[in-house]
DNA sequence: GGGCTGATTTGCT
DNA sequence: GCAAATCAGCCCG
């Protein structure tokens, strides 16, 4: 697959980020995620949802970190962690309630030898296994060259977005999986983790 | 497949 | 100081 231009691809509208965060984290499997060109099919996701969601980062209140939460939605939360690794999320809910999706994992569609470079794949034991692209949220900024720069951007822009499926690529007919969170000290229990039953880029069956 | 652990930096208490 | 929405290598089975 060669990359496309991203200019023949239907974003989605600003609409799409008014409806509640389960609801949105749901319908993004299957969807777009494009950035500069490089991204593919959405195959995992979670939900944070408010201040009172123990796991999310709106948790402990407001800084200058997780500001961007509070953001009206439809843009990018991106942050850096572990030393390592920027997560890349999407904004939801109205301006001034803090909830957002993450974005878990993604089969790659667009730009597959760019990610491979930017992963460095040679360096890992498995050097020509492809799952090791995308399959976890520090994975896939890595591949797509996601950083903090693009912390805020709005997902309308042509730098970073998410995109109807067109039905030549779209994944075959496929079961949820809705379960709990991962990576968590707090707020394990809620169900707000849901990924594509089968596909081999989920991070963790 | 799953469990354990070190890496490495930032931001917040 | 320390915890963190992770990753990768190693060991085990």
């Amino acid at each position: 697959m060669t990359i496309e231009p991203a200019l023949a691809l239907a974003k989605l509208p600003p609409e799409f980020y008014l409806q509640p965060t389960l609801e949105i984290a749901r319908q993004l499997l299957g969807k777009l995620l494009i950035c500069d060109g490089v991204g593919g099919l959405i195959v995992e996701t979670e939900g944070y949802i408010g201040q009172e969601d123990p796991a999310c980062h709106a948790y402990t209140g407001r800084t200058r970190r997780n500001e961007t939460m509070w953001n009206a939605p439809g843009c990018a939360y991106v942050y850096f962690t572990y030393g390592h690794h920027w997560m890349l999320n999407v904004v939801t809910e109205r301006e001034d309630y803090p909830a957002a999706t993450l974005i878990r994992a993604i089969q790659p569609v667009f730009g597959l030898e760019e990610m491979r470079e930017r992963r460095n794949l040679l360096r890992l034991k498995s050097k020509t296994d492809d799952r090791n692209l995308t399959s976890g949220p520090g994975k896939l900024c890595q591949a797509l060259g996601i950083t903090g720069e693009l912390n805020g951007i709005s997902l309308q822009s042509d730098r970073l977005f998410l995109a109807e499926t067109p039905p030549e690529l779209a994944l075959p007919p496929f079961e949820v999986v809705e379960t709990t969170r991962i990576g968590l000290t707090r707020g394990k229990e809620s169900p707000w983790r849901y990924y594509v039953k089968g596909n081999p880029y989920v991070s963790v069956k």
